[in-house]
DNA sequence: AAGAAACTAAGGAAATTCCCTAAATGATCA
DNA sequence: TGATCATTTAGGGAATTTCCTTAGTTTCTT
């Protein structure tokens, strides 16, 4: 049975005493180092070559988030659990893109943050229930609001020349770049590009790409 | 202790059957119809006026998604409860946009129906954990790919004037026409335009589109 | 009050869009 | 097979927008 080894990082010392004493309960967890500051942390994650760090967002000079893209960019292999005190969907984007496994409040439960290090420690993602819930909101609201025509899909509307150039246009490709691309005059991109907006009742190419976003073209 | 009036609509008869059977067991459930077809679902929630439709999605001519529309529009206070087999975006956005509550997989063990039933009757939206799930990992891989500018939030670059006409771009508004809008000439939103480009190294309006999208700039 | 940052806007060249027209090309069906 | 219809191609030229520089005015900041 191996031990999963932790560094905590949290400039309060008080909720670090907390994280120490709720994680020293558990059996395989080995807790190396709890620093204060992401600098320390980088220097701790050297030394001894954690399995996990639990990390605080808001942290003095560096934030979490650079402490993580730093420590990723040298220790691929380390999982990082990012902790806050309240959801942020901006942090949480750039905690993922930077490489963090999990996010989780502070508010949480002692046997939630254990699930979250025991979730990252095997490198699945963890985030808390209100992330979750909160990403949802999102999606239900934009759908309520979105008013899609729920008859038939334009993407039948579009032939498929005129389908492959307004992903291109959405690309934010210039009708020149497109010519260029697909090797035909710029003129016949400026008449595919003026049919589109006709077709869609679009009346620029800024609606385009709006267009685009909207019905999720670009993934298909 | 009033009764929930429950219609079921799916045009497999085996199904119906099974889902009746699951809510007959409930006690303060009483289904007042069940029926094969979304023509059908609308001449009975004429007829009954239901407090909750549990409609299959895929149905013979009309779909459920259609079917629910023309509920909805009819009868506002109808409460409705869409099921699939599969676990579909497009098809769960559209539901939400024409007013469902929810949305279940066929797959749902007896007590997560019952239970999503029961929100949906007290107004509250309902959706499987597979939805959840699926939406928030569709926003983890973005943001893994999305390559955000950590050390400082862009926003922090532009001018209160510049975002509020960056916004205005993003949403399709002409130079002239936001000029109109806030009293200056065309050639200062000219202006702006390009101090936003340069700034944020865009190099189109399109770009300056895609922009807004990916920092979602347009909630703020 | 001085200096910096933000907002305003003109001029004019360069580029793009808008709209119409029309010739190839290709697919489909009687 | 040849007729027909949709698609792709592209030119012309007016209308509009973008690009970039310069510069006056207003609003903070110290």
């Amino acid at each position: 049975m191996n031990q999963t080894k932790i560094i905590i990082v949290d400039d309060h010392g008080l909720f670090r005493e907390g994280l120490v004493s709720i994680f020293s309960s558990v059996e395989n967890f080995s807790i190396v180092a709890s620093v204060g500051s992401g600098e320390e942390a980088i220097n701790a994650a050297n030394k001894f070559k954690p399995d996990v760090i639990v990390m605080d967002i808001m942290l003095p000079n560096m934030s979490g988030i650079e402490a993580t893209k730093w420590i990723k960019d040298q220790w691929p292999d380390v999982k990082v659990l990012l902790l806050s005190m309240e959801v942020n969907l901006d942090l949480i984007e750039k905690g993922i893109s930077v490489g963090a496994l999990g996010y989780m409040l502070k508010t949480a439960e002692r046997d939630e943050l254990i699930a979250a290090v025991q979730d990252t420690a095997k490198g699945e993602k963890h985030f808390s229930d209100e992330i979750q819930k909160l990403i949802f909101d999102r999606f239900y609201q934009k759908s309520l609001k979105s008013q899609k025509d729920i008859s038939q899909t334009k993407e039948q509307v579009l032939t498929k020349r005129e389908l492959e150039i307004i992903k291109l246009v959405a690309k934010g490709t210039s009708n020149k770049e497109i010519a260029d691309k697909l090797f035909i005059s710029q003129k016949t991109v400026d008449a595919h590009v003026y049919n589109i907006q006709t077709k869609l009742h679009l009346k620029s190419k800024v609606d385009i790409v709006n267009y685009v976003h909207q019905e999720n073209l670009l993934s298909s």
